[in-house]
DNA sequence: GCATGAGTTCCAAATAATGGAATGCATGTT
DNA sequence: AACATGCATTCCATTATTTGGAACTCATGC
């Protein structure tokens, strides 16, 4: 089955595989330019980012708006990304069940614990949040859906990374080992320490490896749901928490929450 | 200025223009074959679907498997919307300012009103939603973000063409009454009156003109928030409420959160 | 063990993508 | 007001890529 994880596939093997449509893959590559980058370019900069040529782009551009996956401003003839994009989104938020069977507890839970709750799953070498949720009068930012979250630092992606079956545990460890190879030397052993965290208690718990200022716990989902292998973290300011706090109340929570969860949906 | 609203173009003139992709344009047709269709798709239902042949549909879902847009099931070798697709919703979601400077304000009404609180934006023909709130203990489901409705039946389809440039409105309005002739012929003259209720009092009502049990008021922003033409809406079931409380109560305090919200994005 | 159905590979034909050069358009400058 | 600059688009010949029929492989079920 050469066809199976071709989304972990190295960008080179990617391109050069006799099924890949390179046609396809530029006007991709254009989309991509806009996340995590600046908000408006113009053909110009898309070029100069993609490495093809202003005509091309031009090409690409027109038809990528025709779909309404890219807009345009008026004024300085930037584009930028179409509210298209959500609209693809949305299938795969309206079918995961977890995302309305967990939602009452997630709220509590926040609520009581001063913090977002979010659930994430993998795309590519990333976790990306497919929902999150926040008690009120918290201060915290709410994490925004289809945001995305380094693998080897966080909470999340360690049991993310727990989540996924054996085999492809192995090629997703392989693959990060060389694409991130500084990361996965820096945090590798963090990894093999949080998989025995939730070995023996059933989610993990990190400090300020992501951000300085946080400190999480996340718990993985035993089976996949809906297709999709799947992790939940709670994080919370790391000066209004303590270890003691995240390992006895904040992480046995989340774990009872998930727990819970798979019961419900019927994963066991 | 030839480029402008090329989303707007009918499909005949789109894909004869000499600046179409075809390539990319066949691989976005099969992402779109996820959307408000089959959650599942083997490459064999793609290339009924969309009329391509089989070894084409092969390359290009592979080329979308490579970006994280589709993933694969691999028990049933069914492709599926990926995680990725929402990462490229994410830059349109978080660069919303409307989305913060309102979300209080929107718990608040949404609270009181029984009933959730949506922001709108279009997208070619319909109204794509971008945000939603809905308070604590009301029965409904709240609308997913990502999810459309008709831009003709519902009430914030009505503000939101009453939000755009009077002449977007008609390039708008005559593609609507080319594309969808029986919905115009049907509610053209609702969106008159529709019209003439935003003039008049700042806001539209509908009762049962999407949906049998639902009521709705919507108001227009009148001024794009980042490049989007944006409107916003209030529902509740038809059986709690009537057109005294939709005019006097609901419509009044969706228009003056909406005015607050503009005012706070320096709109005015 | 065989038939069926689906996905992929192969390859030659043809279509569509590509990019350099020229053109058009708008903005800001002297 | 005329000009210069920068960017987007158009044009078109070349080239490379896409394309689809036919063959092949694999899995499933009878």
């Amino acid at each position: 089955m050469d066809q199976d994880s071709v989304d972990l596939l190295e960008e080179s093997a990617f391109s050069a595989h006799p099924q890949f449509a390179s046609t396809l893959a530029h006007g991709l590559t254009v989309l991509k330019c806009f996340v995590g980058g600046a908000s408006t370019l113009g053909n110009k900069d898309i070029a100069e980012r993609t490495g093809l040529t202003r005509p091309t782009v031009s090409r690409l551009t027109f038809t990528l708006m025709g779909f309404g996956f890219l807009r345009r401003d008026r004024k300085t003839n930037q584009y930028a990304l179409g509210p298209g994009v959500l609209s693809l989104g949305y299938p795969v938020l309206s079918q995961l069940a977890l995302r309305h069977v967990a939602a009452s507890e997630m709220l509590e839970l926040a609520q009581f614990a001063r913090g977002p709750i979010s659930v994430g799953t993998r795309d590519r070498l990333q976790v990306v949040y497919v929902e999150t949720v926040q008690g009120r009068d918290t201060n915290s930012t709410k994490p925004d859906i289809g945001s995305t979250r380094p693998m080897l630092r966080t909470a999340i992606g360690r049991a993310l990374m727990y989540a996924h079956h054996p085999e492809d545990r192995k090629i997703l460890s392989s693959r990060l080992k060389t694409a991130q190879p500084e990361e996965w030397e820096q945090f590798s052993s963090k990894l093999e320490s949080a998989f025995a965290e939730i070995d023996s208690m059933g989610f993990c718990t990190v400090i300020a490896d992501w951000r300085p200022n946080l400190a999480a716990v996340a718990v993985p989902v035993l089976a996949p749901v809906n297709g999709l292998t799947l992790a939940l973290n709670l994080t919370v300011p790391a000066y209004a928490t303590d270890r003691a706090q995240l390992e006895k109340s904040l992480g046995p929570r989340l774990v009872s929450l998930v727990r819970n969860a798979e019961y419900k949906l019927g994963l066991v």
